[in-house]
Formats: C-alpha cells, structure tokens, sequence
DNA sequence: CATGAATGAGCTTTCATTCAT
DNA sequence: AATGAATGAAAGCTCATTCAT
C-alpha cells in the first residue's frame, strides 16, 4: 500500500532519501485531514507545508489516497494500561487520557473526515477503527477485566456494553458539542459504577 | 443566511415559486450531504438529482454553503416524548427510536461531513447541533426528569451526565464500527441503571 | 460517443449554444492532431485557439479522445466520381484529387497521430479508416468498374487489387518522403494500365 | 546529435560503460516508439525496461529526441537483393520480405509515431526515410534493373514510378487497414507486370 | 422564473530533466 | 559510472458561480 521510505530498500547506491520530510509530510497531512478533510485537502499544500513538492510526495506515496491512508496508519497510539492501584482511579485516568488524546489530535476531525469519505475511499475510516478506535477500548476493557478479576464487579456485567458506556459517552458528549468539566471524567464513572436507580 | 423559500414564498405577488422543487432540493441536498460529503457533492449533481438545474438551485439559495446550511436546517427532529408506563420502558424505548433515526438517515455521514467542514464552514455542524443532537438529548432528558420526580433515581445523579451515557453509548459504538444486537437498548439501560460495581 | 450540439436536444428555453464555438473547436483539434499529434495537442490549446476555454470544449465534448474523435469524424470526404470522358483521364483525375485532398489537409499528419494512438485509442483510426480511406477507395473502384462494364479491362483484373496500387502508390511515395512531379499522376495510371513486362 | 556509445566507447580510459545497456535501451527505445508513440514513451519506462535508471540514461544520450534518434538510427535494414532465379519470382520473394519486415517490426506503429512528431523533431522521419525506406525501394530497383539489363521490361518504364507501385501498393494496404490473402504478393507482381488495360 | 452556456480557478497526476551520493 | 531523489512545468478534468435567453 505505502510505498514510502519504510518499505523501500536502500543499498547505499543513489542519492538518500531525506527522511525529515516524510516525518513532515505525514504530519501535514494529519493535520491537514482533520482540520479541512480529505476532499479540500491538496497535495499541493501538504507538500509546501511539509518543505517539499509534489512530485516529490508522489515519488513516496502513489497517490493521495494512499498518502492519505499511511498518514492514519501512522496514527497508531499505544498506551500502557493505567495503573493507579485502584479500579476506580484507573477508569478516571484512562477516560482523561482519552480526553487528551483526543484534543492534542485535532479532535474529532479527522473521524469527520473519513466518515464522510466512507463512500469513496472505505478503506480510511476502516484503518482508522483498527488503528485508533480499537486500541482505546481494548485498554479500556483490560482495565475492567483486572476489576473483574478481583471481583470488584457485578457478575452479570457485560465488559463490552460498560466499556461502550464510557468512551461513548466522551465520544457523544464531544459530538454534541459539549464543553467538559474539569471532573467529567470522575462524575461518569461514578454514574457507571453506582448506577442511577434507587 | 438563507433566503430560501421560508423567507422569500409569503408575498403573494408575481409568479409564484415551485416549492415542490425547493423540497426536492433540499431532500437531494441532504441526501448528497450524508452520502459524499459537502466538498464532493456538486450543486449539478444535486440540481440534477432533483430534476432542476444549477441556476435555478442559485436563484433559491446565495451559494453552495447556503444551500447546505437550509438542508441541515430543514433536519430538525421531533419526536414526542415515549411513554410506555415505566422509565425502564421509555429509556429503552427512546434508546431504539435513536438508533432507528440514525440508520434511516444514512448513518451518521452526515455528521461526518459537517465535521470535517468545520474549520470552513462551523455553521454547519453548529445548526446541526441545535437541530438535532440537542433536541435528542432533551427527550431523553425529559424521560429522566419524570423519573426523578417519582423519586425513582438516586438523590444525587446529575441528569445530563446520565444522558450523555445514554445516547454516547449508541455514537460510540456507531463510531466504533460495532455491530450492535437487538438487545443492545435494554442491556445498555440496565447497565446505567444498576451500575457494574459491586 | 460525441455529445456536441448536433445531438443536444433543444428546445428554445435557455442561452443558446453558440454553434461557431463548436466548428472552430473542431477545425482546431483537426490541425492540432495533424501537426502535434494526440497526445502533444492539449485541450487547453484548442480552446485558446478557437476562442473559448477548456471548461467549454469539455461541456460539448467528454472527454480529449471523445474530441478528437469528433474531429475524425467530421473529416468525412465526399467527392463525386470523376467524369472526364475517358476511363484513363477519369483515373489521372481522381489520383491528382486525392493527392490534393491529402495535401490541403495537413498531409498524412493526422494519420501518423492516429496510427501512433492505436494501441490507446484504436477507435480513433478505426474511424478515420471509414471516414477517409474506404471512400477514397471506394472512389477509385467506381472508375475501374465503370471500365470494367465498358469490357476495357482484362478478364481476370481483381480490381481490389488495381485499386490498391493506384492508393497505394501515392501513399508509398507520400511515406518515404518523395517529392512528386506534376505528371506523376499520369505516369503512374499509364504503367499500371499497360503493366511493365515485356 | 547523437552522443551514444558509438562515439564515446572508443577511448579506452577509465571505467568501461556495460555496452548491454546501451543495446538494452535502444531496443526498449524501439519497441515503445512503436508501440506507444514518441510522447507516451516515457524515459523512466524505457530505462526500467532496459533494467536500468533514467538518469544512466541521459548519461549516454542528451535528451530523449537525442535517444529516439539514436534508436532509429539503429533500424538500419540490410538484406541481400533476392535471388530465385527470375525476375517475377525475384519481385514476388521481396515484397513477402517487405510485408514480413514490417509484420515483425510492430507493424508501421513506429511510422506513425514519427510522423506524429514531424513538426516537432523532423530529424527523427528523416532518419527513418533514410535508414528503413528508401533501402528498400533500392533493393526492389536493383531486382528492377536487372531485369531491365535482361531486356524483360517495356523500353519505357520508368523504374522508380515501377518500385513506387510495388511497395506503395503494401504500404497503401496496411494504412487502409486491409487484411492482405496469401497470395498477395504474387497477385500484385501479375497485375503489374501485365497491366489491367485491354 | 427557469434554463442552458460560459468561465476561472483549482486539483490530481505525469514526466523530462537535473542533483547528490 | 551508475543510482535514486528532487523538481518545475504541463495536462486532463471538475466545479462553483455568473451570463444570456
């Protein structure tokens, strides 16, 4: 798929490709993706924004499709499970960091943009599932696990449906626009973890 | 903003406007919208799609944008509030109308599309905020309103923070890519209502 | 294939399509495939010199090749049998015409920009075959057959053949780059009609 | 013009260039003129075809008309006159050499492609005459003038108009698109060695 | 009012050619 | 000498927007 100097054999011979500028060029286009989407977004200005020209960027990635998918299979994140010594603190400390994650990287803008290009290029909101979405709640479900383990929770919880509960409920909030307090994370876990009901 | 036909149809002077084309463009314009996003959707195609052309389009609405920001308008959702005897009933019940209206407008590439127009044109998702995501949480807020006063709920579970569990559950497993079961309501519910902890 | 305003249905209702456009648009890419040949030609170039821009050449005709193709096509050549009286004369005459025909259309130009556009767009020369070199054949045969009634001919001439090397005689000497006397036309119809053996 | 290695590999200092490539190019050189034409043959195509880089290339010819040049310059056609013992057998034996010349070369996509380019890079038809064409009208005078010192032609044939007819009458064929019987050859000998008049 | 034509700006992609190793 | 990278200049095509009928 990428073709771009990771994957590229090099022997010594010829001219070294410049690895700043695929660093840059892949940094451009995640920003660029997230914050004008993958239509408005152009080569052109990546490559100008990155130090470079377009041609250039065509020589490692073969189109914009493809440059576009390698800048969000370079998204992957990976986090250790948070270990605070109790379940509770870790749930709060996995919700913030979420929260971080989610604000140093454009915010949501770049979910945006692949969701909209789903019917063109499917491909990119897929990697991005896999990539990103995936991870998040794989930790998420780890932490309850170890809760499990120790007997913290109610037998018949579904980890799965808890842990929907709770990046969900980041997700939803961030969708509608909402402006989180600095305890959000703190007060959704309470609710999960009592319940509302008398 | 706009100056479609809500403003521009009630003098009576002259030869009237076609309204069933404003509502066929409208209706092709959302649809274009949440199947290829704002940049990828041409007035052309729309105008086609709604058996009109390009200027009759730019006759109704000042520009691209403008046409746009009518669709969204044109989304709002109303819905009266479910009422099926208990709060358990309705919860789950509203939890199901959610998905339901989800999946019949496409998804949720609509949203995407505004999000990624954000940083371009914020109007957008900002009138799609208020048009239909508060709206949907404003029911749901009601459902618990009713319950708090029949004393059903814990003292001290701030309503907003329950309801964006609620809906945030249904986004982010959307946005997750999940395939969600047909019980997949009521086992959130119960969850929220009971809580994990032991 | 070609969508210019020969097949446009209209009806009166909008602004008139200026016609010249379309005839200086073809006359254009005529002398641009002739003299550049396709893949040099650019639409832009064309545009620029029939007065109009790309966009506009672009709404009449789909695509380059549906262009070009177009222009083929309309190169179409109908010319009444010669009638000199003779048989002989009526051959010397058709020869002279085709070489002018050839000459005041760019010479063979647009044949080496088709012959070389085969293996990408064989309808290109497919067309122009039929347009062009069948009814110059077809021409020549009418005379010979004209002959062949009058009981001028030998028995077993196939005129196919007969044909062939009267074309085919200014073709070969139009490729390898001769320059033509005056009488060449007669000289040739005299060697092919009284053969060269003793 | 051309500085390849007929000129350079002389001297016998230094490093030798791999005289392989040099032949690798010029046949990949060849074999995309033909079939793809002098514009869409790319030099990067050609170098890879040859197993080697664009930039060796333009080592050993200044530009790519510099290297088509080179390529056509090494068409070079040399064959013995024919000899089968009779001047009509002669005649018959070299137009089948000619048809299978061309067969076996791409067909005339390499004329065409040069012709395309005439106003261009004329050097490049030039050439083409020089090195493919006009040796083989020599070689059918040759067999023409043998006869003639045999006495077997008319006393005024003009022997060029006579090799005109003969490989125009292929060349006029292929350009018409014509599928030629097996006896070709041999018909065409007959009708001009007899003439087609009564 | 509604229609169809015209256009200017922009975008992706390709390629001959030059550089640096 | 040979290789691979970098680049500037097109070219095909699309589209929001404006005109003319």
């Amino acid at each position: 798929m990428t073709q771009s100097s990771e994957t590229k054999a090099r022997d010594g011979r010829g001219k070294r490709r410049d690895p700043s500028i695929d660093q840059a060029v892949i940094r451009s286009t995640q920003r660029n993706l997230a914050t004008h989407g993958y239509h408005r977004m152009s080569v052109d200005n990546i490559a100008a924004e990155a130090g470079t020209t377009k041609a250039t960027v065509y020589k490692r990635w073969s189109s914009k499709a493809d440059l576009a998918t390698a800048a969000v299979y370079a998204m992957i994140e990976q986090e250790p499970p948070p270990d605070t010594g109790t379940t509770f603190g870790d749930l709060i400390e996995y919700l913030n960091i979420l929260r971080a994650r989610v604000e140093e990287n454009y915010g949501m803008g770049i979910f945006g943009a692949l969701l909209a290009e789903e019917s063109h290029t499917p491909e990119l909101i897929r990697l991005f599932r896999e990539r990103i979405l995936q991870p998040r709640r794989l930790l998420m479900r780890t932490v309850l696990e170890r809760a499990a383990a120790k007997g913290e929770l109610k037998e018949d919880v579904d980890l799965d449906d808890a842990v929907g509960m709770l990046v969900g409920s980041y997700y939803g909030d961030y969708i509608g626009g909402l402006e989180l307090p600095k305890d959000w994370a703190e007060r959704t876990v309470r609710v999960l973890w009592s319940g509302i009901g008398r």
